[in-house]
DNA sequence: CAGCGGATATTCT
DNA sequence: GAATATCCGCTGA
């Protein structure tokens, strides 16, 4: 499977609407990254929606940091953080400037340089697991921090563009509770906001929340 | 699949 | 000091 000739990124409108619009309509979307290696594509399958400052389990929760900064500029730009230590994640900022609202790319199928992305992802036993997570899916894409900022709806040689792909029709579109945000789950502040395409395999398990201790 | 410890930058207390 | 939008390698089912 490839991708369709017309690599047309899809129109910044699309993403200048409510995140919780946005984020199940990127469901089945195409995410081309141009490496100079050659192309990778993924199919989106999973996501999260992060409400800005309303949202407690936000990066934007507390206002504009060195880090966060991206997700309080124009929708269609890409929040790439470090996290953990060792892992980037992305993000699609959305709505208009200052909303600082934006929809995490949690989990897709590569559907085009699946042998790019095996390179990065070594630890992989099988493709399915190849972008089977937020941290997973940068690393196989080739995506850190360098990308911070980038514009998802340029067209030309980008490094990142989100194409039309095949929507998920809404009736395989299933939701629930975030996956590992502080404050979801059991205390009853849960915002079902993570999205998935219905049985697709390279969704992500949900985890709840654990606190974490550091060991001595 | 679930559960566990380990790795550790950024941010807040 | 301590939590966090995570993953890996391991054990056990």
């Amino acid at each position: 499977m490839i991708v369709p000739p017309d690599r047309t990124p899809l129109p910044r409108d699309f993403f200048d609407r409510p995140v919780l619009e946005v984020a199940p309509d990127l469901l089945g979307r195409t995410l081309l990254r141009t490496t100079p290696d050659g192309p990778i594509a993924v199919r989106v399958t999973e996501v999260e929606a992060y409400d800005g400052p309303n949202d407690p389990g936000s990066h934007a929760y507390r206002g504009p940091t060195p880090r966060n900064e991206v997700m309080f500029g124009p929708p269609g730009h890409v929040y790439v953080y470090f996290t953990y230590g060792m892992w980037f994640c992305m993000n699609l900022v959305c709505g208009p400037v200052g909303t600082a609202s934006a929809v995490l790319l949690r989990a897709g199928e590569i559907i085009e340089g699946v042998d790019l992305a095996r390179k990065r992802r070594l630890s992989a036993r099988y493709d399915r697991e190849l972008a089977k997570g937020p941290a997973r899916l940068a690393t196989a894409l080739g995506v850190d921090r360098a990308l911070d900022g980038t514009d998802a709806c340029a067209a030309g040689e980008t490094p990142l563009r989100m194409l039309s792909g095949t929507p998920v029709p809404s009736d395989q579109v299933r939701n629930g509770a975030r996956t590992g945000v502080a404050g979801e789950g059991g205390d009853g502040a849960v915002h079902p906001w993570r999205y998935w395409a219905a049985g697709d395999p390279t969704v992500s398990p949900y985890r709840a929340h654990v606190p974490r201790r550091r060991s001595s």
